[in-house]
DNA sequence: TTCGCAAGTCAATAGCTGTTGATTTAAATT
DNA sequence: AATTTAAATCAACAGCTATTGACTTGCGAA
């Protein structure tokens, strides 16, 4: 029998998974360029020197938080294209504890580093071929890539401006329901024209 | 008679001001972690030592170049809320030379550098003081905080996917002025529920 | 012309960053 | 039990950053 209480040591494997767990961390709450390997070394008690050793570097670290995060992907859930609005209000809302709150980290960590050379890169391929694309052909019809671009618009200008400019009111209303359900009349908008 | 083909030296106001415009500039284009002073120095061909005594610091330079950006403010000039959804549809259009183009440039730069510690902070105050609350009062009614909410985060949403995100087909219509039509109906319904 | 003060220059500082090599330690294999 | 192999540690590296102080230059006033 294995002793679950005494602390795993020297197990690539687990090591590698909480550096990977402890970037996540991170980078969903700092930037790429405010976020330093010994930071992540911290969190995760390791030394700095494993994380240039197991991921090869900074970058392709951070390529796989993101690209470990990106499937499930948050556009590939909804089925249909009549169903988009109430999911991608459902998917603001941000219960916590709820499913689809972390799949929205994908979105914050995104948002985050943006702004910085080398994630950015990353970054934008991600948003190209994992998200517009899947949602462009969902949505299809008549300026399919126009609409996805309004709804994703709308879902990052909200995630920059709640978690990154920090306005917090955009809940404020008495009723959280009823400000899903404005959302969700905005993303039906967008839908229709 | 004073020759204005000389190079003006030992110019103490000038140098500040040409200092500002390069500052403008590379904030424009990159994050405030990503632009050094050196760069900013060699652009306005000054001293890097210049900069930190003619502005206190880095960061007293960015606050420098934001708040003097931010008059004329983008939302003062809208003066009834009938005419906020033309108008921002207008705003987002980008036509080169436009003089709203350069009212979009302050958005940019606060995009940009909205993950970083200390823009950040300059940035927050900026949205809430100067954006946030005078639209707000120019919408009014039920539920204004949340519609202003809402608009400011299309226009930043639009703002992140074209310029950091570097989506380029949202203008991809064939016919831009339609594209302008269709986000001037999405501001219409963000501003009536 | 001379003096003083402001503008500009130069060099050095301390503090961080990611990354790498050598070394030690522990586990697994023979 | 001895040996090999992988994991973890440690220390140091080079490159960058903003900022500061001392120094030199030049213009304007006396």
């Amino acid at each position: 029998m294995e002793s679950n209480t005494t602390i795993k040591k020297r197990d690539s494997v687990a090591t590698r998974a909480a550096i990977l767990a402890a970037a996540h961390q991170r980078f969903l709450r700092e930037s790429y360029d405010n976020v330093g390997l010994r930071d992540i070394a911290g969190d995760a008690r390791v030394d700095v020197a494993l994380i240039s050793r197991y991921f090869g570097g900074k970058e392709s670290l951070f390529r796989e938080v993101v690209s470990n995060d990106a499937r499930p992907n948050v556009f590939r859930e909804p089925q249909s294209r009549a169903e988009l609005p109430a999911y991608l209000a459902r998917l603001m809302a941000e219960d916590e504890g709820d499913d689809l709150q972390e799949r929205m980290e994908m979105f914050i960590i995104m948002l985050r580093s943006a702004s910085s050379p080398k994630a950015g890169e990353i970054i934008r391929d991600l948003v190209h071929l994992d998200i517009l694309g899947p949602l462009t052909e969902l949505i299809g019809g008549d300026h399919g890539a126009l609409r996805a671009n309004m709804l994703l618009a709308i879902l990052m200008g909200v995630g920059v401006l709640r978690t990154i400019m920090m306005v917090d009111d955009i809940n404020d209303v008495a009723n959280p329901d009823e400000c899903m359900a404005r959302f969700q009349g905005l993303f039906e908008a967008a839908l229709s024209c």
